[in-house]
DNA sequence: AGACTGTTATATAATATATATAACAAGCAG
DNA sequence: CTGCTTGTTATATATATTATATAACAGTCT
């Protein structure tokens, strides 16, 4: 796998995990269906605990992005979660933060947006194979 | 003031107030220079503890958004922190989580962009008065 | 002198994070 | 069936974070 953990930064390693694993699926590092390690194979990968890799995964599950099948491990859902109510306020309210922490500090629109833009491309490449 | 603290979320307290400070000032509510309630008074405003709003007025005075003088107390700073290549890259990271999960979801970069826009234009909207 | 600043120090409680070990039930390959 | 692999569940432990409670201190202002 491509994981990469931080020990040293402040963010939980099942937050890493989770991250990582959403940013794998959406360039396409991990395809819809595709098989995941099992806990136990990827905690050792990454020297870690094989309970932490489960809260991930099944934070995961519960979001939609995974599926657990409990002969087979977890894979990549076939069905990716939509965009709900309550998930575009919890990004509007993520992202009013980050605009405004970058408006002081004297970011204009533009800046933002072209920022997000070569983000959302640079995803669509790695999509490419 | 105008905070409101949700005690039921999982963000810190400390969190909730450091966020909406810089929120406040991006969008004019909080004026360059302008004095921030004392700890104590903050405090017992929103039925907290002193030292929880101690720590977001630290943090926020490390990160270069407010100025504390001991006679006088916080106040916003005359001059905004800077984006640093530091703090473009905490930006970036952040950003490619929040649009890989949209991605995965469906949206697409014109939606994402259009999101940004609006609060955007919302900040600067209030900024008017 | 008295009231107000932020600051510092201690102590405590509750929660979150991560690890270690062990055992269980289900499925699959030999 | 036996042995191996799944995820799951249960306990226990250690550490760090978050939040509160009290108290005291030094500096500033009226």
């Amino acid at each position: 796998m491509f994981i990469k953990i931080d020990f040293e930064t402040e963010m939980p390693i099942y937050e890493q995990l989770k991250r990582q694993i959403i940013e794998g699926i959406a360039k396409g590092a991990l395809k819809k269906g595709e098989q995941l390690p099992s806990v136990r194979q990827l905690a050792e990968d990454i020297g870690i605990n094989l309970h932490t890799v489960n809260k991930a995964y099944n934070i995961l599950k519960n979001e939609g992005f995974l599926t657990i099948d409990r002969r087979k491990g977890a894979m990549v859902s076939n069905l990716m979660p939509e965009i709900t109510e309550q998930y575009l306020e919890l990004l509007k309210e993520e992202l009013k933060y980050l605009i405004s922490n970058s408006y002081c500090r004297g970011m204009r629109k533009e800046g933002f947006l072209s920022i997000c833009e070569s983000i959302y491309d640079e995803i669509d490449d790695e999509k490419k194979f």
